[in-house]
DNA sequence: CTGAAAGCGCTTACAG
DNA sequence: CTGAAAGCGCTTACAG
């Protein structure tokens, strides 16, 4: 058996205040919940006890008693990831604003872990889950796991077949507005760089490459899409591919920074020049943004507030509201961050 | 007021499924946590009764009888900072082997903020807290807040003055690693670059920084100490003026990773080659270890692990054994990451 | 092996 | 404005 005692001994409870304070412990109740029902001679006797005794609030008790949880379970599925670690941050801020405490659960990309956790979660009474589904996630298990009344909102990535609420980035018109500034560039031979056709994300992304070529009047070649980890590694694998193709492209639009960081090294190691033999694009700019490293340019959408908007997607849910008002596209927008300096520029656009 | 419904309706209970498998509700719990008292024809009707009503534990139901909580306050000073997000999943996965959920709070570098989440998370009935304290956080005020029969471990950081059990790297055995690297490599003019004085990480680093001096029988300069915040563009102005020193240093050993990448930027930029010229060493290794970007050398311990202890820590104290022996310090190694591909040496090293 | 009973710390009508 | 009473879903001696 885990757990702990609360306190050394007994907890100081509002009967124990009550006592002190000379009156009866719904009164402490009422004062605890600031109702205007109690006499401000009285509140003032209790709160003195309160703080006195230095009582704190046991709010599971509470919660007990009203079947009201303040606990928001957040199913992250790579904290390691910094695009994630900024979205557990934004939510983590917007829930925190709102009254609600995240407990955290890293599946690590692991459907199996992520079961688990669910079921944890549930034991544990969260009022809502928020998640980025692990890769993976099967649509079908993952409603039997989870109580049709529990709100849900999955985020950055959808899962197939699932009509929960998803937050996340508009996939598509960034992916279309960043193959757009390639073309725009000159480029005709561009490839798709990183991820895989299971990724829900990959393929929203891929519909928006592909819009981009069409509307361009560009002929598509699925030989110029290459699936790879969305690793650096990854990335670098690809792109050695790429750059083995008989027809070679002169750009590469990747599927997330970390990729694209890879293509570029991939593409320095052979002696070539990124940007002037070949254009590289990313998709998100959470690498760049916080160490501001390479110099890379990517279309992206901002992670924090869409931990925020999925917060207070789930948030709305609670209080009941319909839950097609829990969902939330993140317009993206072209970042060029042109040297090693701190310099960069961002062309704006609104989806 | 927030907070929401446990499910749509009233939830199951072990009433109810006392009552479809025929047996009292004591039954049902002694199934429950699997105790031997009870028949295996009793307990296969109970457990088909909490199939078929699809029956969740409540267990903060049974953490008010008990007194016993399951939850961990897992209080972060920034999880932006990929250092702290690996210290979250180190905790996060140990605490989830034995049970235990973490509460997340990211404090932000905020004083009161973490004063307010540390309220919160008593409120809510933790069994114990590990945090990364703030910058600036004061061990009376500390005290004050926490009640002294909370267990809790310090990570990352020490509070000075604060007698709570720590957990973290050997900053001073690493430092003086790191610096006695240098001075083999035949350096001797070592600038110390990053971090404040009002840290205590700093003041250690520092101290091992002066051993390496000492033992080296090299003289201490002082002008030769650049604070600067453990940033990117911190390292960055911190070397300009390094570099305008009129003794110029032939080497920079760094509060962490990330200053090292802006003092090696802020050479590059004038001109000047890392190495060659002047050579740069820092403390951690996450950013490179992670996206394994610039080719860095740093003396580091391993992050994840030390995340663990933390965790095995706090929960040894919930279980009532000395605080002495939650503490616990990460050995720091050498890692030479010598260029851009995927090749790296590990200079290994006990402590 | 199983059941009846008390109680964890709170909230909430319901009387006064 | 304030108090007595019931109950949230569980656990745990205590009898049988």
């Amino acid at each position: 058996m885990n757990g702990a005692k609360r306190g050394a001994s007994r907890a100081t409870t509002i009967i124990d205040i009550a006592k002190v304070a000379g009156v009866s412990k719904s009164t402490v109740s009422l004062v605890l919940k600031d109702s205007p029902l109690v006499k401000p001679g009285t509140r003032q006797r209790v709160n003195q006890a309160i703080e006195q005794l230095g009582y704190v609030y046991n709010r599971s008790a509470a919660s007990l008693r009203t079947s009201k949880s303040s606990f928001v379970g957040m199913v992250i599925s790579d904290l390691m990831n910094p695009f994630f670690a900024e979205l557990a941050v934004g939510i983590e801020d917007e829930l925190n604003d709102f009254g609600f405490v995240p407990i955290l659960a890293n599946t690590n990309e692991n459907v199996d872990r992520q079961a688990r956790v669910l079921q944890s979660l549930l034991e544990h009474g969260v009022a809502g889950v928020i998640m980025s589904p692990a890769n993976g996630t099967d649509a079908w298990t993952l409603a039997a796991t989870l109580p049709r009344s529990l709100p849900v909102v999955l985020t950055m990535r959808r899962v197939e077949g699932s009509p929960l609420p998803y937050v996340g980035p508009d996939n598509r018109t960034g992916a279309c507005r960043a193959v757009r500034h390639l073309i725009g560039l000159g480029h005709r031979r561009i490839a798709f760089i990183g991820g895989f056709g299971t990724m829900t994300t990959q393929s929203e992304r891929l519909s928006g490459y592909f819009d981009a070529l069409q509307e361009a009047g560009l002929q598509r070649d699925e030989t110029l899409i290459f699936d790879a980890a969305p690793t650096r590694n990854g990335g670098m694998d690809a792109a050695a591919r790429a750059l083995a193709h008989s027809g070679r492209p002169t750009a590469a639009f990747c599927f997330n920074d970390i990729v694209a960081i890879g293509v570029t090294r991939a593409i320095a190691l052979r002696g070539l020049r990124v940007g002037a033999d070949i254009a590289v694009i990313g998709f998100d700019d959470v690498v760049g943004a916080e160490h501001n490293l390479p110099p890379l340019t990517t279309v992206s959408a901002d992670t924090r507030l869409m931990g925020a908007r999925a917060a207070r997607g789930l948030l709305g849910l609670i209080e009941g509201a319909d839950p097609a008002t829990a969902s939330f596209t993140g317009e993206t927008r072209l970042v060029i961050r042109e040297s090693c300096g701190a310099q960069q520029e961002t062309i704006g656009g609104t989806t």
